[in-house]
DNA sequence: TCTGGGGTCCTAGGACCC
DNA sequence: TCTGGGGTCCTAGGACCC
């Protein structure tokens, strides 16, 4: 039996446990440059505000009904998922981190009270954490998620279990093809053409069909819909690619600028390839101007640069983005995003070694990086950094509503339990 | 004036091989 | 007139997810 833990309004949730004030009130966290929508609590859905919504076209509707926004918190937020996995982990042994707020576990089908445990471990992710939790219950990953939603309309011990066949049926029956996982933007316009529209009228469609018209993943959707595992729990991998990119507070034309800001981007990115103990072959960079203002959306360029060979050292990286950066940088342009992602991702453990060198990772450079690592782990964060950074704004990316950093108290707040 | 960021998997098609 | 039939590997792009 497979469950799926799913936090309630999760980056809202995480708010308001610093901030009790803002029970009861329509709250919204907005993405990275304070641009969209991101997390809603109960009260701004029901406004309504909707998911991905502009700031700027919510922003009065919210004020006039006493709501809050707030920019978005990311070292506070997989602070607190941390807490909420471990807990999950305790109780349920190996599971799947899914995303920042969710999980699958899968348990035993006899010898344990389902629904009992379930809401016992909800109950202690409340206490302990502070943070409300839906979970679905079911024989399969996708009758999970119909069983969680499920389960997050319920008005208190938000537990739904989700495997007598007839009650399937009858909940499928009520469910749009679209809220299915799975199935997007794209797919459901195909399925309404052939006269798909519930996820009952999905669930007994013939497999041949789906498969010769949508592949394999829809095939196992409509397996999975009648109760037939495909998807099983993942373990964890080393990532296969590394990406950090953002949007500007205001349009960049500037090429030093720019190298510099990409450049900070590049050791965010090595950093945490470092963290998972791999090794990266190639960076890709891009930049990407302003697609609300061009009629095409938006144009720019990317450009992949191969090291030869697995690496971990920051400088060598910086060196092949400024060179794939002077391919696609354009003096007439104005750029508003750029990113890069680390790619070719191998397990440092497992590497495989490049014909034309003696060690895959030359060892001065994997304890360079390791001492780099040290320090900033110590002393804080860019206490040494790279020069290239060096000419990198000190702000921008808009982000004008962000909470304290509450997670340096977080440690003496969890002793208080 | 203001519109996110970070991932995964699958498929189709081309290059190349025997 | 008629022009094999497999394979494999790689890549770009599409579709999905949170």
């Amino acid at each position: 039996m497979f469950f799926l833990f799913d936090c309630d309004n999760f980056f809202v949730s995480c708010e308001r446990i610093f901030r009790p004030d803002l029970k009861k009130r329509p709250v919204v966290v907005l993405s990275s440059n304070d641009g969209c929508v991101v997390s809603r609590s109960y009260e701004a859905k029901a406004l309504p505000i909707a998911m991905g919504a502009p700031y700027f076209k919510i922003e009065k509707m919210l004020r006039g009904a006493g709501g809050v926004a707030l920019s978005s918190n990311f070292e506070l937020y997989s602070d607190i998922s941390r807490r909420v996995m471990s807990l999950i982990r305790q109780n349920c042994g190996a599971i799947q981190v899914y995303s920042v707020d969710e999980a699958f576990a899968r348990l035993p089908d006899t010898g344990i009270d389902h629904f009992q445990l379930a809401v016992c471990i909800r109950h202690q992710i409340l206490k302990e954490v502070g943070i409300p939790v839906s979970i679905g219950i079911a024989p399969t990953k996708t009758l999970c998620k119909v069983a969680s939603s499920l389960a997050k309309s319920k008005a208190f011990d938000k537990v739904e279990i989700l495997t007598d066949p007839q009650r399937i049926r009858q909940t499928l029956k009520n469910f749009e093809v679209e809220n299915i996982w799975g199935i997007g933007r794209r797919l459901t316009p195909k399925l309404n053409f052939l006269g798909i529209f519930t996820a009952l009228e999905l669930q007994n469609s013939p497999l041949k069909m789906i498969r010769r018209n949508f592949g394999i993943p829809l095939e196992k959707t409509v397996m999975e819909l009648n109760g037939r595992p495909c998807l099983d729990i993942e373990r964890e991998e080393t990532a296969q690619s590394i990406t950090v990119s953002r949007s500007f507070e205001h349009e960049i034309s500037n090429f030093e600028q720019l190298e510099a800001i990409i450049a900070g981007f590049t050791d965010t990115a090595c950093r945490r390839l470092r963290a998972q103990n791999a090794a990266a072959g190639e960076i890709a960079v891009f930049l990407k101007t302003n697609r609300f203002r061009n009629q095409n959306g938006s144009s720019g360029g990317s450009y992949l640069v191969s090291l030869g060979g697995p690496c971990v050292h920051t400088g060598r990286f910086i060196a092949a983005m400024k060179y794939g950066l002077k391919q696609i940088f354009s003096p007439q342009e104005t750029y508003k995003s750029a990113g890069i992602t680390l790619l070719a991702i191998e397990s440092a453990d497992a590497l495989q070694t490049s014909l034309f060198e003696k060690s895959a990772l030359p060892p001065e450079e994997q304890k360079l990086m390791q001492t780099l690592d040290k320090l900033n782990a110590k002393l804080g964060a860019r206490t040494v950094f790279f020069a290239a950074q060096a000419l990198a704004p000190q702000k921008f990316v808009r982000s004008n509503f962000h909470s304290p950093a509450y997670t340096t108290s977080w440690q003496s707040l969890v002793n208080v339990h």
